[in-house]
DNA sequence: CTGAAAGCGCTAACAG
DNA sequence: CTGTTAGCGCTTTCAG
């Protein structure tokens, strides 16, 4: 492998003048640099980023620690990060945490062992450890799920997303919604809980009927064979993200049950494909591109003026997409 | 930051002997090794990865470049690699291209930087330059779409595939049958184009009709929107990926189109949500949690090994898919 | 404007 | 079994 000091011979001058051309610095004479650029193309050398950010302690990466890559809420993220940090000259690594605390944690480590500019983080769990970022003094944003506070965050607002969703249902005329949420120590998932909590009980004489389950399609064709299957089953079900909308239709399927008629439907997420399956999907919308883009720009601000005391918080809306699963066509 | 010497001199110990037990490397006294962990505990000691690497020129992390994190076939590949990476006890680094050579190039420069043990590169174009990667002595594997040929390679026989899926569509009866492909630099794209083109000449008297689009939803909708206006428009459509799919489905809502008597459907990738759009969608399924583990599994193979003098290569097949989209309905 | 030299934090011979 | 020491490849004062 070609080094600094190869270039520096070939070219006749100092390793510190390479440097200098290399990084574009001013205070070179033409000649020189140009002796130097030729130098290095035709050894084809190429800087060795290990040793530079281990003398100048800081690279030119984020890194972007997801909760599951195969949910298009995260990936709509990752667009929005990978947007404006290309701008700044950001590049962004993409860590699968893959709901599983394990590996958010290795993947903690290598960010910061590897010295990330920063990291923008959709914690597993409440008690996600930020504090060897903190120690190590690099910047991170907290994503769809809160941490202690003392970080910046860009949070969505799905409580009231939640009960929207329930209002809604109840408006179409169903009579047993039904809620899918996330695991009890998924802080998303307890508050889509309290957003439906609170429509039915702004209603009178509904029954709250709800079930815990992983964020997966796995976990939502589980509760939703629970739900159906019980003695006194809702007859409208409000899924609380894509990933398990997918099992419940499965499981739908199956039971050979129709949707509008036997069934209501509604799903957190506009997942691409939501205006396509039968009947199209009525969702609320999370603005997941948006929670991307306000993550980086909060990041690239502390990667350029250092932590701010003040945390900052950002919550953005909601918006309720009625289509067609939500409806209710009377059979009679 | 805490540093190694720190540790040494608050265990009162050698910074060697710290090196050591951090390593669990043997040769340790069992009470001095002690007194070091107490003392990195205390402090909080984290070693610099950085330092390590530049040092062992070498790192625990294996670089994954795919074309576009938003196709379910690239993040079905993901997993795939996660799993037998974690196994070895390397962490997978996601980046994505996003389809985009420019960005390929971004993230193959930082793979070779920061010292990857290795990458995965599922190339834009059949010219991704792979050269500084070599030069580097980073072991690499290509997939999905070959390169060279002259590094290993797990790819998917798409030839086959669409051969398979235009034959089953013209064996439902559909007479005018088209394809949506990817843009004429992509090998996949080429590849279903020839497997379709082998179907029509196969059967007599059949008209070739394609078009070439990139591979998303928009391009799927612009492409369908042209075959559809065109003069003597298809009767079925072959979708060259999930992706485009969305958009076809999306262009032949908008035309109150009846999948299944006015048009048959069938598409590469069983995302998903395939089997619960309206009607559901018949695949050619591509094993693409088999391509991942294959690919981690070869690239493990060079790291330990070294890089083979031969190639390797691995080819693995599609599986056809019925569900009802291509079916044919007598309207009459 | 250019070069010499001092490290960044760590590992790995090499001695002891 | 433990410590000393020489770098890994680069950036950056500090002199000249």
């Amino acid at each position: 492998v070609v080094k600094i000091s190869d270039v520096a011979q070939e070219a006749g001058v100092s390793i510190a003048t390479v440097s200098r051309v290399m990084n574009n610095q001013p205070n070179v004479n033409g000649e020189l640099s140009k002796r130097v650029r030729d130098a290095a193309g035709k050894l084809g050398y190429r800087p060795n980023g290990i040793a530079r950010s281990l003398r100048t302690r800081s690279t030119a990466v984020i890194t972007l620690i997801i909760s599951d890559i195969a949910n298009p809420f995260f990936t709509a993220i990752t667009r929005g990060v990978e947007d404006v940090a290309r701008e700044s000259g950001y590049s962004v690594l993409l860590c699968n945490a893959d709901e599983d605390s394990e590996k958010e944690r290795i993947y903690l480590g290598v960010a910061e062992q590897s010295q990330s500019a920063g990291v923008i983080l959709s914690p597993h769990k409440a008690h996600s450890d930020i504090r060897s970022l903190r120690a190590a003094a690099i910047p991170v944003v907290v994503i769809d799920r809160p941490l202690s506070g003392a970080e910046d965050s860009v949070l969505v607002n799905s409580r009231d997303g939640a009960q929207a969703a329930t209002d809604h249902l109840i408006d179409s005329g169903w009579r047993r919604p039904a809620l899918i949420t996330g695991p009890k120590d998924a802080t998303t998932a307890i508050e889509r809980l309290h957003g439906y909590r609170q429509a039915i009980r702004a209603h009178g004489g509904l029954e709250e009927i709800f079930v815990h389950a992983p964020f997966r399609q796995q976990g939502g064709a589980q509760a939703a064979a629970a739900l159906l299957d019980s003695a006194n089953p809702p007859d409208a079900l409000f899924v609380a993200n894509a990933q398990m909308a997918l099992g419940v239709l499965d499981e739908v399927r199956r039971r050979d049950l129709r949707i509008g008629t036997d069934l209501g439907l509604i799903t957190f997420d506009d997942a691409p494909w939501a205006p396509f399956v039968s009947p199209p999907m009525s969702v609320v919308a999370q603005p997941a591109y948006d929670v991307g883009v306000q993550a980086a720009q909060l990041l690239l601000n502390q990667i350029k003026h250092g932590v701010p005391k003040e945390a900052r918080h950002v919550t953005l809306s909601t918006t309720l997409i009625v289509r067609e699963s939500s409806r209710r066509i009377r059979a009679d």
